[in-house]
DNA sequence: TCAAAAGTGTTAACCATACACCCATGC
DNA sequence: GCATGGGTGTATGGTTAACACTTTTGA
């Protein structure tokens, strides 16, 4: 089966920085390439847009097939589209960002049987394409949006602590917070509901859960409220 | 002659959303369909990406072939994927929004018989295809742009005064400014230089020239400087 | 002399920053 | 009892916001 066309036309495809976050790290999944070019390295998920299915349907079928994963922030990024960034043919990429609760989906270290796995952003792998390229974008546009849209949140889990929230703004922003300005500022959002639950076994003060009030959030945005850390 | 794949490949366009101002609006820049489908109508200029051009190449080609600019401040925007929203086939199509200095620029008024125009954003025709979206999506971004990145002066001749400064943030973000505290803070990020030079001929006091200083703000942007009006 | 826009300074309220100590818990 | 992170308040300086009058020019 072949398809015909009067000019010439580019592949699309959809490609996903997903990241995610743990106690220490930001972390990026990537997947090895089951296929030349590139076979047996490490690349981004994604693939092949379908003619009946939307972009943002595409990564999501993509994400699925390949890792797994459902719940996740989704946002487009940016799309490449250099003529030589693939070497068979032109490859128009259209890139997505996503941030994913880690504690939901498996922590499979990478090794040479793995298919998937999160890599530390600090220390990732070669990578396939000009992928290297487009998980800077990612990382720039994380870091940029943490400062003004609560996104942060999508990469904890439902329940958090302040101390975890603090981590995380630390790790993407590459800089110290100072402690009682971070609270303040946060709490003063009252984008966060203090829940009756605190730490267990822990080797000092247990520190009290929070969840994000999205609900809130939306209310408070549509009458001109901007998050701003 | 023809193209043949392997696989189902879409069609990948271009299309700008096209922003100038003058001393009273924002405006709009559309071009006049000379083909099917929408054949007549208004729509944002734009064409098929080629193989061995880029995207930002692309839009540029079509830009000039369709208008005439070469001068402007071109950003990816967004990309539009929806199967059905060209009627032939799947296109897939890159928007770019840009800034141009008007006064570059021949204003034509639209009629029957022109086929580009600079229409206010206020009064925009009906336009083809999902058009109206990628007008909606770049006048969103404009908007969010303005306030942190010293975009409004693309849209402004070289010398401007500080009235015509003012009078372009107003109209963009849609809401009244004080005089002093605005002048106090543009000038505040000595980004301004002024011009030993003054309007002539106008019915009130004659207001100071000012240009901007590009290489200032690259040099405060590499130091870790913040536009934020 | 009037209309129209240019140009200018001060005050008060608010917000951001810097900073140090006590608390609860497990080992 | 000590190490670990949780939790809290205040003072200072800087920034923003609100506000009114004088200047210059052409008609």
């Amino acid at each position: 089966m072949s398809y015909t066309y009067k000019y010439p036309h580019p592949a699309v495809t959809v490609d996903a920085v997903v990241f995610g976050f743990d106690e220490a790290d930001l972390k990026l999944l990537l997947v090895r390439r089951r296929i030349d070019p590139f076979k047996g390295e490490w690349a981004l998920p994604g693939g092949f847009v379908r003619l009946n299915e939307n972009l943002e349907e595409a990564i999501r079928r993509e994400l699925l097939e390949e890792t797994g994963i459902t719940e996740l922030y989704l946002e487009q990024l940016y799309t490449f589209g250099e003529p030589d960034r693939d070497p068979r043919e032109r490859v128009i990429s259209v890139a997505y960002y996503a941030l994913v609760n880690l504690s939901l989906y498996p922590v499979a270290a990478a090794s040479d049987a793995t298919e998937v796995a999160w890599f530390p952003v600090a220390e990732l792998p070669e990578v396939a394409f000009d992928h290297e390229r487009i998980v800077e974008t990612g990382l720039a546009r994380l870091k940029a949006k943490v400062r003004y849209e609560p996104i942060g949140f999508e990469l904890l889990p439902r329940k958090f602590t302040l101390g975890d929230l603090q981590r995380l703004y630390e790790t993407v922003l590459e800089q110290p917070l100072d402690k009682r300005n971070f609270r303040k500022k946060i709490l003063g959002t009252n984008l966060l509901q203090a829940l009756k639950e605190y730490q267990q076994d822990v080797a000092h003060r247990a520190a009290q859960y929070y969840q994000f009030n999205r609900e809130r959030y939306e209310q408070l945005r549509k009458r001109g409220f901007n998050f701003e850390l």
